[in-house]
DNA sequence: CGGCATCCGGACTGATACTG
DNA sequence: CAGTATCAGTCCGGATGCCG
């Protein structure tokens, strides 16, 4: 290859790094910061809960888009699904050890952002004062 | 109101619960986590860079979004822009202070997710496996 | 080099309706 | 309660072309 310094070797030595195309990892990393998955991990890190339990804690998500987080979620192993046949059924989910794990650094990134959004908001008005013509 | 225990307080008492619809903070954590949010933090985690070389360290990301990912990471005090108007241009972006504070989060949990794809993996094909009828 | 404006197909989203 | 199925609308995202 070039010898000319392009290598974009990073870091990383790993066989999963994200920054490739085409890496299984970026796809988890898609699941677990998504739109809706970083806030149904962070739902579930929590505590377990039920499906509409769940649907109430993430605020305007889906019916549709939780389910199909939730399955992206369990298939990845990050959620643990635990389904009662009883009538009415009732079906648990819970953050599998590994999940439990993603979902602790993902908090800590959360509440990052949450403690700082002054400096946020006061960085966008500064912006958009700059950018105005 | 409700003393039944329903408050969904959370652990939450934040002015910026990213749970809430419509609050600001959510609209942030989509950048920073966002497809290619995520990648553009990891990519200037380790230098600053011009834009072209960002482009090449994220794999994959078009001029376009790049363009846009970057806009919003500024605007949000993220991401720094330093334009020089010179011939040809030079454009270098860097992390703020508070950028590389999320960056700094956001890569331990890319470095987690890196280091545990053989556990996902393997849960996928578990549950590939039970899914087949 | 470092962008922005435009176009356009397809992926994603969210009501709604229905099932077990 | 806990979903799946369907369908119409939105918007993401890449390609292209142009400008400073």
């Amino acid at each position: 290859m070039g010898e000319t310094g392009t290598a974009p070797v990073r870091e990383s030595g790993s066989p999963f790094d994200v920054f490739s195309r085409q890496c299984p990892s970026r796809v988890t990393l898609e699941h677990v910061t998504g739109r809706w998955g970083s806030l149904t991990l962070g739902a579930l890190y929590e505590s377990g809960a039920r499906f509409n339990e769940l649907r109430r804690r993430v605020d305007g998500v889906s019916e549709k888009m939780l389910s199909q987080t939730l399955h992206a979620l369990e298939r990845d192993g990050l959620v643990h699904r635990d389904a009662r046949l009883t009538n009415p059924p009732r079906v648990d989910y819970a953050l599998t050890p590994l999940g439990r794990e993603v979902a602790s650094r993902l908090m800590g990134l959360i509440q990052l952002v949450e403690g700082r959004m002054p400096e946020v908001v006061e960085a966008r008005d500064r912006y958009d004062a700059a950018h105005r013509t």
